[in-house]
DNA sequence: ACATTTTATGCATAGAAAGGGATAAAAATG
DNA sequence: CATTTTTATCCCTTTCTATGCATAAAATGT
């Protein structure tokens, strides 16, 4: 079983069942066949960005949270999922416009959604291109250069890239 | 430098200038300080769905194919990409409803396009569900389980997931 | 405030992916 | 058809990701 499926039948867990402790979805994948401890299913807990709340009975419960930027997923996830698909980055004023092999767009724009990356407003997805709208006061041009360094891209100086050759 | 980045500064090379051979790309590539040597390329130009034509002037010319049918990539990308990203596969008569996380259903239909699976009409991607039209001849059971496969999900017996446990 | 439980993380390891070298196989050329 | 050029692939190495173990740190309960 992949990771990703694990992570899926975790939030399902998560969405039908209260469950307060990671042992206890250790537990309940285990009846169904799939292994992991608790050091795997925490850090799938972080990149799924759930939160620990007290339900109606006052019992504490693991859920989704209501926003993503409420339970940010770890910047390796938004690292992991740039260094896979963005090809590109660049900026004007305060739009940074990222490209991403065709139909992969979404997955960037998720994954930003996702992080706690500061500076971003918003982010609409096509099928190949991600406009981020930056916050004023961090700038596009900063944006831009914080995309790329998580892209593994090259920074720019000057509008010229900068770096040593690969 | 990702390979992703790589691909797409190879797409952009073979859009913009008559190019034959893998060799001219890699020395593009080496003057631009990207690394990479025959064999990667023509891995490269694999998973992009190039071939190789006559131009307009009988020069022999590496394009992307009109239509990923013609230069399907290799069922290799199509395994990594469900591997990753599908969650479940489930088929009614002639449909299979392919799941994915929020955001991720494009790249599964976009692998799915530029492969050579046979069976598969068509499909349509959502935000986290891919809708995959069967051919009648193949029929959406006998489609859904070659997703499985590909998925590393277990294959279904009389609506029961088979095999081991993992 | 303290004890207990639970989560988070450093480190090590296994497996997968990517890429290079060499060369077999295929394609192109003459 | 022969020769040359180019592509494809096998095998190996390196790098990266995912995961488990152990335990430190944080959260929870009393």
């Amino acid at each position: 079983m992949t990771k990703t499926q694990r992570q899926h039948r975790i939030g399902e867990l998560i969405d039908h069942d209260v469950i307060s402790t990671a042992a206890q979805i250790v537990a309940r994948l285990h009846d169904e066949g799939i292994a992991a401890t608790q050091a795997t299913v925490t850090r799938d807990l972080q990149e799924l960005g759930t939160v620990k709340v007290r339900d109606e009975h006052g019992a504490r419960r693991i859920v989704m949270a209501a926003s993503p930027k409420l339970a940010p997923a770890p910047l390796d996830h938004l690292r992991r999922m740039m260094g896979e698909w963005v090809v590109s980055v660049e900026s004007s004023a305060n739009l940074v416009v990222v490209r991403t092999p065709p139909g992969c767009a979404h997955v960037v724009a998720s994954a930003l959604d996702r992080s706690a990356l500061r500076g971003v407003l918003g982010s609409v997805a096509g099928d190949d291109t991600v406009l981020v709208i930056a916050a004023e006061e961090h700038g596009g041009a900063a944006l831009a250069d914080d995309f790329r360094a998580l892209a593994g891209l090259k920074t720019l100086v000057d509008g010229k890239a900068q770096g040593a050759s690969q």
